[in-house]
DNA sequence: CCCTGATTCGC
DNA sequence: GCGAATCAGG
């Protein structure tokens, strides 16, 4: 594989997008991480400041600026990453979970497309609940592609729209997901205190 | 151990 | 220019 200008493209894109190289690597296909990083600096662009070349963060010769921290912003989260705008759905294997979860989307999903497998939501313990809540601002968001054997499985969100990806987050060791999420996919059968019909 | 980017250097 | 090997971290 040689860098053509759309391989090259894609790189700056990822990178910009602050994509690993790993990341990038598996999605150009035919590099290595190494490879990627390698054109990257040869690109000139290992400072993911992804601008012109010009900028010389140097000696801002100004009097000491006393900022004393007046309203310090919450700096937003970055939640509205554009979506990478390539509609790819390869056909490999689902990485359909054994027991599937329950993306809990309160809001009502469009419909059109079957949803995973989205078992009766049992009552799951509101702790586990909580932390997937948190996980998924810390979550990856890995594509069907960027999953490994060690990153969590968990989908999150509709298939059929682009708001879709996958928790990504490290595994519990032998699990196909992160911690928080094994916590709501593996419940033991408990108390089934529905009438039976 | 898993992962990250940075650098070197023979090709 | 390229990227594997290596280095230096988290």
């Amino acid at each position: 594989m040689s860098w053509t200008d759309e391989r090259v493209e894609m790189l700056k894109k990822m990178w910009s997008e602050g994509q690993s190289a790993s990341r990038i690597a598996k999605e150009l296909g035919g590099v290595t991480r190494n490879a990627v990083i390698g054109k990257v600096h040869r690109l000139g662009l290992s400072n993911r400041t992804g601008g012109t070349p010009e900028a010389e963060p140097e000696a801002p010769a100004q009097a000491a600026p006393p900022a004393p921290d007046p309203a310090p912003e919450p700096a937003a989260p970055p939640q509205a990453a554009e979506p990478a705008p390539e509609p790819k759905r390869p056909e490999t294997e689902e990485p359909e979970p054994t027991v599937a979860p329950t993306p809990m989307r309160k809001s009502i999903i469009p419909a059109g497309q079957p949803l995973p497998p989205q078992p009766s939501a049992n009552e799951i313990s509101a702790e586990a609940l909580e932390s997937v809540r948190e996980v998924e601002k810390k979550a990856k968001r890995l594509g069907l592609m960027e999953l490994t054997e060690r990153t969590c499985k968990w989908p999150v969100g509709d298939p059929a729209t682009e708001d879709f990806w996958f928790c990504g987050l490290p595994v519990q060791t032998g699990k196909p997901y992160c911690e928080a999420h094994v916590g709501v996919a593996f419940q033991p059968m408990n108390n089934r205190r529905d009438r039976k019909r």
